[in-house]
DNA sequence: CACTTACTGATACCAGGTGTCAACAATCCG
DNA sequence: CGGATTGTTGACACCTGGTATCAGTAAGTG
């Protein structure tokens, strides 16, 4: 069994994300092109490491220079999600996380050290779901999962001598 | 491919925890028996769906009728999760919650309706982790995995004349 | 350009949870 | 059994992450 050598594409070749992208689709789905809104969509693209809303709120935040407030930063976040350009998912510590992506079903493994996400479109639930059915009368909606683990760059970081300057 | 006709035990036979099995588990691990402690596993064990940790403190609070604190109803849960006899899960609305189980690794499919949750100790990540430690590089090292469906229960209720009283 | 309506930002608030610290009480030891 | 030791407790303050409200503003439309 498991026959499944690829993963979809677990790190190679997703399709980037532009700016312009995200603003059409927001705008097919009937969404205003605002200014917050084109300030988020840039910063949240700028990061390549998941990042937490108040990350966003601590750069674009009336508090700083910026001058978008907490809850519009939120409800932008919301709205992303609600078209599938940004996935909201759960740290290693718990905490939940934002990441832009392409359109689609993924899961992510994340770092534990670092936080870097690499998606990937294979799905157990998929195949598990009609057992999982069957088995508990269950009807089945949805699923949450996300993998943890330490990135190849982190492993060679802790294979150093332990002599850190830190 | 998919061998598994069932699901190491998605429903039935899974071994009911008391009391005293948690008692003797604190105890093992160097945990004092004290008189909150046991009113918290007590309250924990009494429920069969999963439970809010606001839940508990409603239930056993300074605020009502009983004399625990906040904080010794958090870090008792703390405790019984970190010697394994209570799971925390996050329920489809994103909230957590917690139910005891005995001992061992397992994943829950949680009702969107009423929140029961069965749980089952059949893991696709094991499965799946190699693959996905060759093509992403990284050490896999745990994961998170939850299930969201309607319980038969709430099927039938859907299913009901929805001339319903409310 | 004016108007409609979605959107914004300030503010207040909520849930869920953690840090601190003096007082307390399980357990150990003799 | 009677302390002493040390893990544990509860009050309190505080924190993160997020939502509700609502008057004011500005996109997009004709």
């Amino acid at each position: 069994m498991m026959k499944h050598a690829t993963l979809g594409n677990a790190a190679p070749k997703l399709p980037v994300l532009t700016e312009q992208n995200v603003e059409s689709i927001l705008v097919q789905h009937g969404y205003r092109l605002t200014r917050p809104r084109l300030a988020v969509i840039s910063a949240a693209l700028r990061h390549r490491h998941p990042f937490t809303a108040e990350q966003l709120v601590a750069d674009l935040g009336t508090a700083n220079g910026g001058a978008i407030g907490r809850a519009t930063i939120y409800r932008t976040l919301e709205i992303l999600a609600a078209v599938d350009v940004l996935t909201r998912l759960i740290q290693a510590d718990g905490h939940p996380a934002y990441i832009c992506d392409s359109p689609g079903h993924r899961h992510h493994i994340v770092c534990s050290g670092c936080g870097t996400a690499v998606a990937f479109t294979f799905c157990p639930i998929e195949e598990l779901a009609p057992t999982l059915a069957r088995d508990t009368a269950f009807e089945i909606h949805d699923h949450l999962l996300e993998v943890f683990g330490v990135c190849p760059s982190c492993q060679d970081s802790k294979r150093l001598p332990p002599q850190a300057h830190a």
